[in-house]
DNA sequence: GGCTATCCAGTTGTGGGCAATTGAATTGTG
DNA sequence: CACAATTCAATTGCCCACAACTGGATAGCC
């Protein structure tokens, strides 16, 4: 049961005069809810499309990476997809449980993990090759629009990382 | 531990001439990697941001809902946030743990649930102003750069909602 | 060589998101 | 009225995100 989207956008103004404060606060709420809201729509259609492969949206971005560089360090792929050890460790062992990466200590530096895709995980690719095209579509949006909101939102993204580093 | 950002955006082209395909994954990597890398970088900042008013980014969500509509069934919280009650039953237990709501089933309809924010939940509104104002500051972006953000986001959610529902 | 600081993956614990199901209440229909 | 279909919140089960911590490995420094 997926709920029906009511996004505060399109919410009329509140019945009493709004003070500053109000503004700010509904802004806010449509900048920080429609990216989220919106995040997880994505995450929807890929759930969806990527049923076949039968993996999900964070596993396929994990094999996105290796397809493109090979066999990487948990801690490196970690950097491309901004995701630490908590999220990856398990993730990457379901990766391997359902054969399409192997992991194994590194023999120059112990601390540290390979991840390797199998045979079955680079064959993955090919049928992967589909999916993007059928995400653009279920987007509606012309490539150049896509290129531009992605550029705003990578923008954005570091200027808050930024900020919560900085920690306000 | 944070992992430092690499966005795929600013990665330089394989090795290999690109074929089609491989323009597809990569323009697919940049939308969708990049607004889920938005999303969580903006959690990231509410985590610092709301931490003083010890709530979660969600449970931030949900009590804006309610400052601006007052008590509301689960089902309507719901159509309003674009979540299910699998989500919002811990949730708002959690809240009313937190004594900022409290839950009652409606007299009219049993099966209803009424959430109404507490005194002190409509109390925490007013430490609640000073956010929205550190989450646009931390963005770096004007406010119309935030609103037409927003509006192309509020476009996307809903073609992706579309594209979902028919299977695709 | 020994000591300490740092680095790395993994684990634990909390919270969120969602599909699927349950069980109770209500509505619609004959 | 009775019975089937629908609605609603809650629960279960799985996965992801992240902070905090653990334990082992390495690097730097004396």
């Amino acid at each position: 049961m997926t709920a029906t989207p009511t996004p505060p956008t399109a919410s009329p103004a509140p019945a009493a005069p709004p003070e500053a404060a109000d503004d700010w606060l509904r802004l806010d709420q449509q900048i920080c809810f429609t990216l989220n809201a919106a995040s997880r729509a994505f995450n929807g259609v890929y759930r969806v499309v990527l049923k076949d492969l039968g993996i999900t949206y964070p596993q396929y971005l994990v094999m996105l990476v290796l397809w493109e560089h090979g066999a990487l360090p948990v801690k490196k792929l970690g950097e491309h997809l901004r995701l630490d050890s908590g999220t990856l460790s398990p993730l990457l062992k379901r990766l391997e449980t359902a054969g399409l990466v192997r992991r194994e200590r590194s023999v120059r530096d112990e601390r540290s993990v390979e991840v390797r895709p199998t045979e079955e995980g680079i064959a993955l690719r090919q049928r992967a090759l589909a999916v993007p095209r059928r995400i653009v579509a279920a987007t509606g949006f012309e490539i150049d629009e896509i290129r531009d909101l992605s550029g705003r939102l990578h923008r954005l993204t570091a200027a808050l990382d930024k900020a919560a580093d900085e920690g306000a």
